[in-house]
DNA sequence: CGAACTGAGATTTTT
DNA sequence: TCTCAGTTCG
């Protein structure tokens, strides 16, 4: 039972209480994901069935981690608990029983970007403008709408005329979603509630199989997540939830927090238990969290407690420019690398996306390793070409992956030809264009037929062959080049596959689920380099040393058009919370007065979070650090 | 049909 | 500033 003995009261009470609901309120760095997987060992020690527990998570990532220390604990990878994200559950319950929601056991799994160009489309058909009403505040409402139980058919327009809009819209949306065989993100959860909800025989399948169910991140589900977990626990009612109101930062993705409040409501008799002995940081760091965090109105009053040290005061630097900002880091994290640290230690964080761009320059120049997370290598035109072979290849009813690739390389099948082969009128084409369609269907036959006797690495490596790309692209400009690279990159990616059974299968529902964070990095050999992202990847990873960056009023606290209601307010305030506390050692400040979005100049103050912060907390750093900016200047010179 | 040009919009955050 | 979608012209 030696498991046991690593941990603290509070987490042996959470592991040993298996029978009933619970819920785990964790604070950030108390040891969540341990107490989850000492459970999960915990139940199979006492002679549980493995395969009778579930584990769900949000991310692909979390799911990993936890499956993989659970192999770890066990010794043995057969038989292991179902460890798995919310969608991918959904895929995999949608798939077992395609044909009672209609479509092919294969279904295509749309990205955000095709579900946009199928909202336009669906516009365009019921002659709406978009350029008066934005395809993007349509695919968001209705997401919205649907992670809210909602459907095409219930939804009702209010006074707000983009509403009436969507009312129109939706149900055009979701018939050019069946013709092509497609399930958007919110569909893998809802489509799968109201199968189990429609479905009783099915919904005691998996209830039985389940018996024992955990839920992490509680406090992000939404209506449809919250609602599919009764579904499934509903005979056993063995649930434990784990999470933390103070780390909800999706509510704009619905995330409700009631969920979390309401747990003991929702599940009368439910065992509450709170971890609040943090592991993870300093206690000059676990103040600072707590003088923003206690700001905020709706939340519970708790405050974590540590052993740690005092630490070091936290670093501020207030930068002239973005540019210095960078640059003052960049010299920072130098500084730490020459002194022993390893790159993988130290963290640059930041609001939105596009700050990373300059402080990848900063790195550039001080060579310093480092990866961004986030770099969207899915949603790269070039590796969406390659997939869409092979998904087309396996499914020609994909009208999105066939569109994409019909004229990828230029085969002379433009708008018109594309139109009439999707009308049927194949016979109506040119005699030309007729034979560059038929070779077309060949290619795709033939990707087919390798893939039945190959590897998907092998399959992927002759699609760029086959198809032309490779020969077109290494002969094109170096950006075609790169483009190469990254299909190549693809192959290696593939190979992950290779020797699993459904090879195709798994790879193609992963491909789909797969958000940026776990894209690269870990199959990457050079993964021990600084990693810059935003705010919400980095939740649930810790570093010695954390920089967060552009703290400025209207930047982190975000604030776009109008005025951000008090809500939004609490929320970015739980973004900056989960900042701080990624940091274990020491955690760094910093803020431009002025920086270029847009191509436009604008002067900042510095945000309110670094207002709220007691003078004895912090220190500011050293004044100038546009040491390359000269630097930058004689090597212009020079040439 | 496809290359080249033009203008508008983008930058919150993600499965 | 950069990227994307739409339009024009050869």
């Amino acid at each position: 039972m030696n498991y046991l003995e690593s941990l603290n009261e509070m987490q042996k009470e959470a592991v040993l209480h298996t029978e009933g609901p619970l819920l785990v309120v964790a604070g950030a760095g108390t040891g969540k994901t341990k107490t989850l997987t000492h459970r999960i060992i915990h139940l199979i020690k006492k002679g549980t069935d493995p395969r009778s527990i579930l584990a769900i998570t949000f991310t692909n990532k979390a799911a990993k981690e936890m499956r993989e220390r659970v192999i770890a604990m066990l010794g043995t990878d057969d038989h292991i608990p179902t460890m798995s994200t919310f969608h991918s559950l959904g895929v995999r319950i949608l798939r077992d029983h395609h044909t009672k929601i209609g479509v092919n056991k294969y279904f295509n799994i749309l990205d955000s970007q095709d579900k946009g160009t199928l909202i336009k489309q669906a516009m365009r058909i019921q002659d709406i403008n978009p350029k008066e009403w934005e395809p993007r505040k349509i695919a968001s409402t209705i997401s919205r709408a649907k992670s809210n139980e909602e459907t095409a058919e219930t939804y009702t327009a209010n006074k707000n005329p983009l509403t009436s809009i969507v009312k129109i819209v939706w149900p055009e949306y979701e018939r050019l979603k069946r013709e092509e065989q497609s399930l958007d993100f919110d569909d893998l959860l809802s489509e799968t509630y109201f199968l189990l909800k429609k479905h009783p025989e099915i919904l005691a399948q998996y209830q039985s199989r389940w018996q024992y169910v955990h839920v992490d991140e509680y406090q992000d589900t939404n209506t449809i997540q919250y609602k599919l977990v009764r579904l499934l626990v509903d005979q056993h009612k063995n649930i434990c939830a784990v999470g933390d109101g103070d780390q909800n930062i999706y509510s704009w993705r619905g995330a409700d927090m009631k969920n979390i409040l309401n747990f003991e409501k929702d599940f009368p008799g439910a065992k509450v238990v709170l971890l609040e002995t943090n592991y993870r940081s300093t206690q000059i760091i676990l103040e600072a969290a707590h003088e923003i965090i206690k700001k905020n109105n709706e939340r519970i009053d708790k405050k974590l407690v540590t052993d740690n040290q005092e630490g070091k005061e936290i670093a501020l630097y207030e930068a002239f420019s973005a540019h210095q900002e960078a640059s003052w880091i960049a010299t920072q994290v130098k500084k730490y690398i020459d002194e022993g640290t390893e790159p993988k230690d130290i963290a640059v964080l930041f609001r939105t996306n596009f700050q990373s761009r300059i402080l990848e320059e900063a790195f550039l120049r001080k060579a310093l390793p480092y990866q961004v997370v986030g770099v969207k290598f899915f949603s790269r035109k070039e590796v969406k070409d390659v997939m869409s072979y092979l998904k087309a290849a396996f499914n020609n009813d994909s009208l999105s992956d066939v569109k994409r690739i019909i004229n990828e390389p230029k085969r002379g099948l433009g708008k018109v030809a594309v139109a009439k082969i999707f009308a049927g009128r194949i016979s109506d084409l040119p005699k030309k264009q007729l034979e560059s369609y038929q070779k077309f269907s060949e290619l795709l036959d033939d990707i087919y037929q390798f893939a039945l006797t190959h590897t998907p690495s092998d399959t992927i490596r002759h699609i760029v062959k086959a198809t032309g790309l490779e020969k077109k692209l290494g002969e094109g400009t170096d950006e075609d080049k790169e483009r190469l690279e990254n299909m190549k990159e693809l192959v290696t990616y593939a190979t992950k596959y290779d020797d699993l059974e459904n090879a195709y299968d798994i790879f193609f529902e992963e491909v789909a689920l797969l958000s940026d964070q776990d894209s690269l990095g870990s199959n990457r050999k050079d993964s021990n380099t600084v990693k810059l992202m935003t705010i919400h990847s980095s939740k649930g990873l810790e570093f010695k040393y954390v920089f967060v960056s552009g703290l400025e009023q209207g930047l982190f606290p975000s604030q776009r058009d109008d005025a951000l209601t008090k809500h939004e307010q609490e929320e970015e305030r739980r973004l900056c919370y989960v900042a701080f506390t990624r940091a274990k050692e020491m955690l760094h400040l910093s803020y431009a007065k002025l920086r270029t979005i847009y191509g436009q100049e604008r002067i900042n103050v510095p945000s309110e979070f670094v207002r709220d912060l007691s003078s004895h907390l912090v220190v500011e750093a050293g004044e100038n650090y546009d040491d390359d900016e000269g630097a930058v200047e004689t090597f212009y010179l020079d040439f």
